[in-house]
DNA sequence: GACTCGTGGAG
DNA sequence: TCTCCAAGAGT
């Protein structure tokens, strides 16, 4: 059934009025970029929202901003230092989007955000959605917003039918939102949608009963509010391998920078032999072909992850060379040498991904007594 | 339109 | 242990 010939909830205004009442009493006003707000504070909360739940964006947040306060700070910042900033939040292409932006904002729109919605869409990292936020959050300008609270919330109370991935259903959310988004106190609307799909409108056990929509949504009526909106048809996850070198030589463990784009893009890794079947034979034959002299090699437990579109099983190999390092360390001249392994997160200037810094602190606890803090 | 891109919490 | 998916955007 399209959703045209579907009764329509009350008018516009009366909507508005209710969600703000209700926002006013009940919803998020003390989350760290709700003050001093500002376009570039709201800007680096909305990148590192995306697909992340608030509460672990938060520590993130504020240890950014320490760090970065403005956007010239964040503009004349290493890649690597965003990165080590972002190191564990994931969707590492938001940060050197980030990054980019800033120094766009920087070089050509003399340190400010541009005041439309339009412009902001241009900018690296920037779409529809997040352009809204930015605008009507932290400009005061009339501007809809959809991102996955928006898309439940209005999903239920027009029962749109449909996964909102598929262009026509979004076309038909968008659509809505933007006729319900007022001009006066858009910032505060757009907080108390966000705030009643996040807190009331959930997606397992929605509170409706406490919901100030609860005599106008359709879905409510209906009985059935969790069927919105549509489940994204489901898909198999490919299978990967990958054997992880993690080479040692004097107290170091030896990582290079991955390529600039793909997974863990600009992140640094112990090296990673792809595509193989994993294990210690694999390693055996690359460290042959590198380095006939080294010492000990030993194959660790195998660790499984999954990724959002894939599954891998991840083989590190422990190698130890001797004092004569040869080729290895040749080889290796241009990666970076870790010595804080039992402080990966910390108190570096590279970013490391999850996974590989809970590898770097098991393998620290293992031989702890060798590795010493120097 | 279909893929790609992370991580951790909830169930 | 496994699936689902959250303040989406880029290719």
């Amino acid at each position: 059934m399209p959703a045209d010939s579907k009764p329509k909830p009350k008018t516009p205004g009366r909507f508005q009025q209710a969600l703000l009442k209700w926002f006013d009493q009940h919803g998020r006003h003390d989350l760290p970029w709700q003050q001093d707000i500002n376009p570039y504070r709201v800007w680096v909360s909305e990148i590192m929202l995306q697909q992340t739940q608030v509460a672990a964006v938060i520590p993130y947040y504020q240890r950014f901003m320490e760090s970065f306060p403005t956007v010239e700070a964040l503009a004349s910042a290493s890649q690597d230092q965003v990165l080590a900033h972002w190191s564990g939040l994931g969707y590492y292409a938001r940060a050197r989007n980030l990054h980019k932006c800033a120094q766009t904002v920087v070089n050509e729109h003399n340190g400010e955000f541009p005041r439309s919605v339009d412009a902001l869409t241009e900018l690296p990292g920037i779409g529809r959605s997040t352009a809204g936020a930015i605008a009507s959050i932290s400009m005061d300008l009339r501007a809809a917003i959809l991102d996955g609270n928006v898309k439940r919330v209005l999903a239920r109370i027009h029962a749109v039918d449909g996964w909102p991935g598929q262009t026509a259903v979004a076309n038909t959310l968008w659509e809505i939102a933007e006729k319900y988004t007022p001009a006066k106190r858009t910032g505060d609307y757009t907080q108390a949608m966000m705030d009643l799909g996040a807190t009331l409108c959930t997606r397992a056990k929605p509170a409706c009963e406490r919901c100030p929509f609860e005599q106008h949504c359709i879905a409510r009526a209906q009985g059935n509010p969790t069927d919105y909106p549509g489940k994204k048809p489901k898909k198999e996850k490919p299978e990967r391998q990958t054997t992880l070198l993690l080479i040692e030589h004097d107290g170091e463990l030896y990582l290079e920078q991955r390529p600039a784009s793909g997974i863990w893009g600009g992140l640094w890794s112990p090296p990673q032999l792809e595509g193989d079947d994993g294990g210690e034979a694999s390693a055996q034959e690359w460290l042959a072909a590198k380095d006939p002299d080294a010492s000990e090699i030993q194959a660790l437990p195998p660790m499984r992850h999954t990724f959002s579109h894939f599954h891998l099983d991840i083989h590190p190999v422990w190698i130890r060379l001797p004092n004569k390092p040869g080729q290895v360390a040749e080889a290796a001249s241009g990666w970076y040498k870790l010595r804080q392994l039992d402080r990966p997160r910390s108190g570096q200037d590279l970013g490391l991904p999850a996974p590989i810094a809970k590898l770097v602190k098991q393998l620290t606890a293992m031989r702890a007594p060798l590795l010493a803090p120097c």
